[in-house]
DNA sequence: ACAGTTTATGCAACCGGTTGCATGGAGGCT
DNA sequence: AGCCTCCATGCAACCGGTTGCATAAACTGT
């Protein structure tokens, strides 16, 4: 059929094992039988079968990343994409190719990345941290199989590498934002008390608010569900309790909208009475009026990051846990781009 | 190492050959020899290496699709996403997996994917419209390699497969949806005059304008840039002209809401002096005020066509060319939703 | 009871690289 | 000159399935 490893030897006169040599820099070969194999393969247009390798090494030269169909929710945004982009090219420098397989967390999906890895396709995995689930990691564990948690696990008695943004520091930065702006009275407003994330991002702004001694009410901290109507609902609450903020920070980019529409509503100026700013820097924060301030990551570097780690517990076959968190930055916008300063 | 197959034939007590038959139903077993190997097989919980697989009989059951690192702009949004779902849903279901590999459009970049080809590590691929370049198609015909191009090709004379929307009947999707609210002048503002897809509109729009006898002034339909800026500039001069169109088409969402807001800032009613629609349904058209009307695709679909189609390819060793064009669906929103219908 | 057919399984080669060990020749040292 | 070392390369086994061909057993028909 195609063009074999024998071929070339044949062609070039030296047998099958140097030409391996010369394909893996293994060994010494004389320069001279080195420029006759090249030769050789150049005429032949010889490509190695890649199968036939991987196979007889024993090692595909792949990662895979898990990800969740059923879940189009959770990578909606660009921030797949670019995670994906980012894995690819690390992936890519190395070597490795790079394979996607879904794997909702029903028994059915579990079985497929199972596969892979058992199979042998597969030198290492990515997979986010909503697919975490204690069995499955226990049993990756157990066979110490190379693999890297995207976002930070609940579970933190595993031992497993992971990367994620920095959401202490997130929360820090929005606060050092909105005070350098002028804002003295921050309050946030959470999607959802029970993720990870939000818990991490409010530690960071009381850290903020302690360093700059600024006001903090127990009620600016407030939680809802991340939709324009019951976003708008608890800033109003917010705009008109006894003491008010004259700052939001948003979990996310739809109570950032619902918070500058309310406030809008109440006849606040926003960013002059009342600054906004949310997590996460989309088309959304770009496009909206005013353009809203964000705090953002670099989504493709984590990827980078987490597959460049996810390679080098391969080769180094080393399982140490290994743990990045990126560090954000903010994204000015008009929401924040207040022109009378307050001053506390 | 690992059970290998000849481990499960000797705990069987028979020879490796009848248990590969057992486990791809290959040739005739008798019901109790391959209860005895199902048994075995469960008993040292082997896993065939599939690797192993691939190589014995020349096919890696794999696909790739190729991506453009490099232009994160054209797979910006969730299209690309919700694509890549729809491919994975369609190559797992065939027992496929997928492969993601950076091409961009240097010689470097379609090296890559010729070497997952020649190197034998695929069995089809998928590319971007946008990577199409004469020189590699062709050579992947001459060699009658299995691939579909997602989006339709430019250079028409090529014989490759491809999946598209079907961008005139989404033209004329268009104009029906903004006629059966009662608009009756409308305008088209399009990204690019270049852009296959623009031209495709434009065409349906011609159609379907034309179908309800509708007035068509030339400088309805007018070219732009995606920009906020150009976009407002391009509406203000339709809005101030002597033949004031009541509706517009928009190539995408930047372009709506530049519509949009320039309306209102000429103080016009939108929707109800002036409806506002543009292609693809997005976070932004969700979340802007009014919320967009838009023409949208379903993406996930394209994306399982495609990678169906190609696996079909694959198997039958058919090269017939094929192409699919999938209608758009409105979804409605504020923006044309006219409470006071004009008439004629 | 025997030739002919069918059914179930084994044998061994093969897919295309990789690699430990062996080997022959060149060069160095005494 | 004889021995040792090192360098460059070849031999052959191996990775773990797959498959064409052979063969033995069971069945069919007369």
């Amino acid at each position: 059929m195609s063009v074999t490893i024998r071929d070339v030897a044949k062609a070039a006169g030296v047998s099958p094992s140097t030409v391996s040599r010369v394909l893996n820099n293994k060994g010494i070969i004389s320069e001279e039988t080195c420029e006759k194999i090249y030769q050789a393969m150049r005429e032949l247009k010889y490509v190695p079968n890649d199968m036939a390798r991987s196979f007889a090494n024993g090692s595909p030269r792949a990662i895979a990343i898990a990800i969740n169909v059923s879940d189009a929710q959770a990578f909606a945004n660009t921030f797949f994409n670019r995670m994906v982009f980012g894995i690819e090219t690390a992936a890519h420098q190395s070597g490795y190719n790079l394979i996607i397989t879904n794997a909702t967390a029903d028994r059915e999906g579990l079985g497929s990345i199972e596969r892979l890895i058992m199979g042998k396709k597969i030198d290492g995995i990515l997979f986010p941290a909503s697919l975490l689930q204690r069995s499955f990691l226990t049993a990756l564990e157990d066979n110490s199989f190379p693999c890297v948690v995207l976002g930070r696990p609940g579970a933190s008695d595993l031992e497993a590498s992971w990367v994620d943004i920095d959401n202490e520091q997130a929360g820090q930065a929005a606060v050092n934002h909105l005070y350098s702006k002028g804002y003295r009275r921050i309050a946030f407003l959470s999607n959802g008390e029970k993720e990870l994330f939000n818990q991490d991002r409010i530690a960071g702004y009381r850290k903020a608010i302690d360093k700059w001694q600024l006001a903090l009410e127990e009620s600016w901290i407030c939680h809802t569900r991340s939709s324009l109507q019951e976003g708008r609902a608890s800033v109003r609450q917010l705009l008109e309790g006894n003491e008010k903020p004259d700052a939001i920070i948003c979990s996310d980019e739809k109570l950032a909208l619902a918070a500058i529409r309310e406030a809008k509503a109440l006849e606040y100026d926003v960013p002059n009475d009342f600054g906004v700013l949310c997590f996460d820097d989309t088309p959304v924060t770009e496009l909206a009026e005013p353009g809203i301030t964000s705090v953002d990551v670099d989504t493709f570097e984590l990827g980078r990051l987490a597959a460049e780690n996810l390679i080098r517990q391969i080769e180094r076959a080393e399982k140490s846990s290994w743990r990045v968190q990126l560090t954000t930055h903010i994204i000015e916008r008009d929401s924040t781009g207040r022109k009378t300063h307050g001053k506390e």
